[in-house]
DNA sequence: CCGTTCGTTACAGTCACTGTAAATACTACT
DNA sequence: AGTAGTATTTACAGTGACTGTAACGAACGG
């Protein structure tokens, strides 16, 4: 009864599939700044209204994980504690990366990380898609408490934890000259570190 | 040996402040987007240009306390608990806000919160002030801990600590109608109950 | 009084993003 | 299959933040 994906939305999901991919590859190639939405819209063979039609912004063209990390910690909290949570997306998300290095290579996986730092507006759109995790895991750790999001205990634990999302990233970006494998492993052992330091208490 | 202030160096940091008190004035009256940069540079006789000399953004304009609070936190930390020296802050900036709502009434400060809330670019460069903090607190709390700032300790506590100002921020929120006085007391009890759960560990 | 330095100005331009209306492509119904 | 309805793309015309540059003028140091 939830299956008949008709003509139009197949095209339209193709589409917006096509639009990211290509300006994901564009932005990687020549960075951001020097890609205009025009660009990838004439890349796609449509006008560049079209792209905003899909797309509320430049920034929200580069194909993230931010929407896979929301719906994976939500999930998560509701039946974990908290950090066990986070450092289970976490870990998903390394073997995610590696993955992605044996297609891509590493080389690649390291350029996307050093394109978003190095272009402020991308810097931006990762802060606000920091910001939904951190509102995702209030909405689901205040669900689970049976408190409501406005609970401070509830609040400062999402950000607590949505914490190891920084410390995962500039372990990362520490670590990465080391090969995938390596850096993986380095960046699993700062996390539990981390989340160590969290659980028992500043 | 420090003060000669010339004339030229109190131009600037006259027409700066003038800049900046007319266009939070401006924002609040009509709303950030409904005024442009240009309103406010023929409202203090100066071209568009040289508003964008001494502010990067429009957002710049908005007269903020991050500053201050970075400032602030950074000195703090240097001789104090992470957690006392945050809500030491805190509690400075609770005061300042009392003393704000003395001079330009408790509706003014509320109004300048809602200004911001409202704004998708003003939340925005909320965030990167946000993220300012944090990283002055890294700064900080490596120095004192005498490791770097790439220690996931260290980051894992900034984080947390800065997250007080989550806390901070959605409780002034919502015990603003109860005004001023009562707020100010329900929100450093928030805070302190948010301290204390960093304190005994999640 | 004079040369230098520094901020403002005028101007022209780029580009993300928006609104609207007409055209086109698909869907659903008979 | 035809047709009425709906979704999406297009063409077009804008808005406004932000940038670069060159000329100008005012304050600085001597």
């Amino acid at each position: 009864m939830l299956k008949p994906e008709t003509l139009r939305e197949r095209r339209k999901r193709e589409l917006r599939r096509q639009l990211s991919d290509t300006a994901t590859r564009m932005f990687l190639e020549r960075g951001f700044d020097a890609v205009r939405v025009a660009d990838v819209a004439r890349a796609c063979g449509v006008t560049e209204k079209t792209v905003f039609n899909h797309f509320g912004s430049k920034e929200a063209l580069l194909a993230d994980r931010w929407d896979t990390h929301v719906e994976a910690l939500s999930a998560r909290l509701a039946d974990s504690e908290p950090l066990d949570a986070a450092l289970e997306v976490l870990g998903e998300e390394l073997d995610f990366l590696i993955a992605s290095a044996r297609r891509h290579g590493w080389a690649e996986v390291r350029r996307f990380g050093e394109l978003v730092r190095a272009t402020p507006a991308l810097v931006a759109h990762h802060r606000e898609a920091r910001d939904r995790l951190t509102e995702a895991a209030v909405e689901a750790l205040a669900t689970r408490a049976g408190t409501t999001p406005d609970d401070p205990i509830v609040r400062i634990t999402a950000a607590a934890v949505t914490g190891l999302w920084n410390v995962y990233a500039l372990s990362l970006q520490r670590h990465q000259v080391k090969g995938a494998a390596r850096a993986a492993r380095e960046v699993r052992a700062d996390l539990a570190r981390a989340a160590e330091a969290l659980r028992r208490g500043l």
